[in-house]
DNA sequence: AGTTAGCACTCACGGATAACGAGTGCTAAC
DNA sequence: GTTAGCACTCGTTATCCGTGAGTGCTAACT
């Protein structure tokens, strides 16, 4: 039993309708619908072939056919055609998308706002990942005599602070050695190689008052260094999941609000993707999201270095060619704008 | 008509069922749980008295009472007791919130994430108001030809940063003499102070080289300013509405939930409330919370001083006892939490 | 041989009806 | 003032049944 045209067009029009309505649809009615010159019951022939096939399922005995996650991926690989954006939809994406270099995080959480709005759908997006990034210099400034604050830059601009109390009087010379000394260790490693290195458990300094002052900063310097790395996760729109028939049921709206609510499961999802724009699929999905789901993620770039996600979860019948279009086109914009004016870092 | 002794005992028996089951009651059931020596019949009188005066109401006619919300305000001021947590709750609220003082916004989410576990309901925190917050120093610092990193230190510890990417070129000698004449200008000086002070809007001085790169840092240095203002809010347990049986609607439930993500209607509404530990009930509340729920909020301090708030949102049926003693427990373990160790500041 | 008309069958959905039960208010007796 | 008795209300639940969109199968048609 092989995969002809004709049951090729009659999938695409399944899927379509279905996307639309979100009801089964049967062989009447589709002959009806799209007109494709042959008769329901030749259009049932062939949906029984392509159930048998695994394209289609339906969810009871006398219910029109809907797509099965194997018929969203044929769809989304071969029959889909590439939705081109109005142009009036672009322009309102790239004047909201607007801004300067520095507001890099508001720009990010900006970009899920408004892909949630477009979309319809629950959106997110992690900032970059700092694995890569190198550090620049370490800073301790007096603030009064108990407290410090311990500043790290990294070599991307990103800087990472806290204020710490600390149990011993100190000087500012002696915070300016510190300061310095850290800095000599470590600028020009990547963030990781400073965590693991050992130097950094066993700090040492023949100076006693130097030592007693490390004792009180290294562990927080670590616990800066660690907050440099973690990637931070927006999300935008998760009530509208309320707005779409499948989800309103109150079970069902649980457990996606749920899934949404374990952030640290998400990231990792998310983290782990391939770059690019990937489309996944209902069971093609880990195990964290919800099994009627469908996930689609863009990778953004930091001045052609540095990547972060960005992308959309709704339930798998969702308009893929929309979706993906808008999807790829906030990130094109967000690349232009964080990409550096001129020359290169 | 008056408030007579039986008449209370009734409503509090009323109060008190109804905020277990949940369900309406009636007479004839009350008199058979709470065996009070009474017919049903006069129970039912003084019932019917009890609605007239505005404390009870019935959603139909053939259904038992509930409360209204006038009723809950006249067992939450007048016929609650004092709910002893006991000792073992207290032990584990004070093992999970135990940190240092650097750990200030961990520790208020934490507190957030706490409250919501143990009374099951949507816990939110208010990071501290800085408006009171004086300006400690500020300092610009070279990260790369093009980038600075400018740094605003308050007295509390509070640091905020930008990195920010300028025009012009600079000499580490003009960021240094520029952090000195900002700290010059605005150390001492309330963050609003100086928010809403003219010199900041147009900062001159004679020199070309400056000017041109204070045109670059000072909008900056607003915006900096601004988030150093701004509170945040961490939430926690905002799934845990599809346990309460109440909202176990879809529409109710997407309420509850919309009126949670609107993050900055909720922040007003906490920030404007009175200090101590505040209980709100339904139509108390401003238009911003949904009709059928209460609000208990608590004050935080650091430090002494008066700042932050947490709480709890749920439905006007909620163990106001319980909820209370913890919400008042937990906001005791962070005072003692933030409050300096010896002398003051 | 592929296509189509016809037909018996399936099954979710919606409306109608009825029994049930927890409740009420009122009246009259205690 | 309290209580027993009673008729009445009304939401809940179960049951039944007609409807209609669907199916698969078979036999006739091109």
């Amino acid at each position: 039993m092989d995969l002809n045209e004709r049951k090729l067009r009659i999938l695409q029009a399944i899927i379509h309708d279905f996307i639309i309505t979100g009801e089964p649809i049967g062989s009447r009615t589709l002959s009806k619908k799209f007109d494709m010159g042959i008769s329901p019951a030749t259009i049932r022939n062939e949906m029984a072939d392509l159930e048998e096939m695994g394209f289609l399922t339906h969810p009871h005995t006398s219910a029109g056919r809907i797509p099965s996650d194997k018929g969203y991926r044929l769809y989304v690989n071969h029959l889909m055609q590439k939705y081109e954006l109005p142009e009036k939809e672009k322009q309102i994406i790239a004047s909201k998308l607007t801004s300067d270099f520095n507001e890099l995080e508001q720009t990010i959480e900006k970009a899920a706002g408004l892909l949630s709005e477009i979309t319809n759908l629950t959106s997110f997006a992690l900032t970059p990942q700092q694995d890569e990034d190198v550090l620049k210099y370490i800073n301790i400034l007096p603030v009064d005599e108990r407290t410090v604050v311990l500043m790290i830059v990294a070599e991307s601009g990103k800087v990472s602070n806290t204020a710490l109390r600390i149990s011993v009087p100190y000087s500012e010379e002696n915070l300016a050695i510190l300061s310095k000394t850290l800095t000599y260790n470590y600028r020009g490693k990547t963030i990781s190689q400073v965590l693991t290195s050992d130097i950094i458990k066993n700090f040492e300094t023949d100076i006693e008052a130097m030592s007693r002052l490390a004792e009180n900063i290294m562990p927080n310097f670590m616990k800066t260094l660690e907050n440099m790395l973690n990637v931070d996760l927006y999300m935008a729109g998760q009530t509208n999941i309320f707005s779409i028939p499948e989800f309103n049921d109150i079970d069902k709206a649980k457990m996606f609000l749920e899934m949404l609510s374990k952030k640290d499961d998400l990231t990792r999802t998310l983290v782990n993707r391939d770059d690019g724009v990937i489309i996944t699929i209902g069971d093609e999905n880990s195990e964290e999201i919800l099994p009627d789901c469908s996930l689609i993620t863009a990778t953004y770039h930091i001045d052609g270095k540095l990547v972060g996600k960005i992308g959309v979860i709704g339930p798998t019948r969702m308009k893929y060619d929309e979706i993906t279009s808008v999807v790829e086109f906030v990130t094109e914009k967000l690349n232009s704008t964080f990409k550096l004016p001129e020359g290169k870092e």
